[in-house]
RNA sequence: GUCCCGUUCGUCUAGUGGCCUAGGACACCGCCCUUUCACGGCGGUAACACGGGUUCGAACCCCGUACGGGACGCCA
């Protein structure tokens, strides 16, 4: 029945009704189910080595989406083109999605693997009569198109092919796999986004849906797939949606159900162009590298070209919760750095201090330090960070700035300062310390409340303001002129380190001018 | 070139014929809080692309124009 290429078929598990019965009581019927199926969703990257934010936008929506509705999401590595597809590549993507918390319910599906069940197919369609054989070589086919295009028409094949006997062909010529598409009529798609979109199927030429050498072409296999994986929902980005027509003939042809499409707007760059490398990061490795939480990537993506009222601010179950496809925007929308970057100050802020610490410290290890200034013992440094990130969290908007404000506190006397710090470390500053060392000292325990109290005191005593003492200690202690609460940052340094670092100012203005 | 899609503050959006003298968020400006810087609070500037219809009434429905985007491979 089948052609000699037909190999062993590769049918995918299929869900068995008894395991969807009552699972989760709430799988309530939506408008955008076919059926009373249980809804599968998917997300089928090619491995290029990257995962684009316009990629991790569809893999969330098709998670969001099944999550929503009860049912599955599952993940389809399209490494046809194997040149391109190493298993660096695809480590890229699963990396990737595991950091964003896109775990797929079944084990992903390599359509690499699956060829011998796409060549079935097609030959099943040649011997229905819906495809054929044909036998232009791809020159010929380049000809073709740029004659159309020079006359004015769509740069289609001319279907030369489609009512030839085979036997008009030279003898042992290679041959693709034509379908044998509708010329008249409409093709319609009904989009979840996008609405119904209909094209004239005389602006659809007959597709190769197998090449020469027997490998199938994308728009062939991926359908065979999403039919075998039994997936009712493929929502994926706007540059698809005329696929949806080419693909739709072939769920027809075969007499498949055809699965509801959702064409996802796609993301540009601020300046409404292509996103590209001047614009900052693109993929989401680079945004982890930058310093951005999974939570405020995935939050920011869901709000980027889709709204649910006023909600800005979301949990994974609230996402879950709320998510559905009438909230999906029609146009395309700008990468926005800087709401991105707000959004995750929200969410740094809402992190939890042990994993904040934890980033910190690794980032901190990963960064280069000028010798003049060392660092102090690992346990040290981490014990000082854990105390003091409730304050660092709440002054920094990315992990990376995160890093930078706490570094003082891993660091050794000499400390480096900045020149804002510097000036106001005049001779008068350094003598006032000297005195308030005096004040520090005694303090017992050593913690904010204490310390708060004693500025206090030391300052009416002296007759200053609490900013004249805050900020030369500030500089003194931290090298910069901004830091968590004063009483806080001395809490988290200690008395002796605090005392050390008063002194090794204290002492330097008193060599620098005795 | 052909086909398809889109268009509300600078940006992301709410809005599905009367609730809109168009709401929220980011950014920006001002004030408050304050030991710095942030956070936070209060207030402000700022939009229905344009032109025709339909309707008692249009951001919402229809048509056209302009602008923007996408697709047209033996790539995915």
């Amino acid at each position: 029945m089948h052609g000699p290429m037909a190999g062993p078929v590769h049918r995918l598990p299929v869900v068995r009704s008894s395991f969807l019965a009552g699972r989760h009581g709430s799988t309530r019927a939506h408008d955008a189910s076919p059926s009373a199926m249980s809804v599968r969703t998917r997300f089928a990257p090619s491995p290029t080595g990257l995962l684009h934010i316009g990629n991790a936008r569809a893999a969330l929506f098709n998670f969001l989406f099944a999550r929503h509705h009860g049912g599955a999401f599952l993940l389809r590595i399209e490494d046809t083109d194997r040149e391109r597809s190493t298993q660096h590549a695809v480590d890229v993507i699963l990396d990737g999605l595991a950091w964003m918390g896109l775990d797929a319910d079944e084990p992903p599906v390599y359509q690499s693997a699956r060829q011998a069940r796409h060549a079935e197919v097609a030959l099943a369609l040649l011997d229905a009569g819906h495809a054929y054989r044909c036998y232009c070589t791809a020159d010929e086919l380049r000809r073709m198109r740029e004659q159309a295009q020079a006359e004015g028409r769509a740069p289609r094949y001319n279907a030369m092919w489609r009512d030839r006997d085979p036997s008009e062909a030279p003898p042992g010529a290679p041959y693709t796999i034509r379908i044998r598409a509708p010329q008249t009529g409409e093709t319609v798609v009904d989009d979840l986004v996008q609405g119904e979109v209909r094209v004239a199927n005389v602006e659809l030429d007959d597709m190769i849906i197998l090449r020469a050498d027997g490998t199938p072409t994308y728009q062939h296999a991926v359908v065979v797939d999403d039919h075998d994986m039994a997936i009712t929902h493929v929502i994926r980005g706007d540059d698809h949606l005329t696929n949806s027509f080419r693909q739709s003939q072939i769920y027809s042809l075969m007499g498949w159900e055809r699965p509801r499409f959702a064409h996802l707007p796609l993301i540009h760059g601020p300046d409404g162009g292509k996103l590209s490398k001047r614009h900052g990061a693109q993929s989401v490795v680079e945004f982890r590298e930058q310093g951005y939480l999974p939570e405020a990537l995935n939050n920011y993506l869901l709000r980027l070209g889709w709204g649910h009222g006023d909600a800005e601010v979301l949990s994974r179950d609230e996402q879950i919760r709320l998510f559905d496809l009438d909230g999906v925007g029609r146009s395309a929308s700008r990468m926005d750095y800087v709401k991105l970057t707000h959004l995750n100050g929200v969410w740094m802020r809402m992190a939890d201090d042990d994993r904040l610490t934890r980033d910190v410290l690794a980032r901190l290890a990963g960064q280069p330090h000028s010798e003049q200034h060392h660092l102090t013992s690992d346990d040290t440094a981490a014990a000082r960070i854990r105390l003091l990130m409730p304050g660092l969290k709440e002054r920094a908007k990315t992990l990376v700035e995160l890093a930078a404000s706490a570094a003082f506190l891993a660091r050794a006397v000499p400390l480096p300062f900045e020149p804002k710090a510097q000036a106001l470390l005049t001779d008068t500053a350094r003598a006032m310390l000297r005195d308030l060392a005096a004040e520090l000292a005694p303090l017992e325990p050593f913690n904010a409340a204490e310390v708060d109290a004693a500025l206090r005191r030391f300052a009416e005593r002296s007759g200053l303001k609490l900013g004249q003492v805050a900020q030369p200690l500030r500089a003194a202690l931290t090298g910069s002129t901004s830091s968590p609460g004063i009483d806080a940052t001395l809490e988290a340094l200690g008395r002796d380190e605090t005392l050390a670092r008063i002194g090794a100012v204290a002492a330097e203005g008193h060599t620098g001018h005795g």
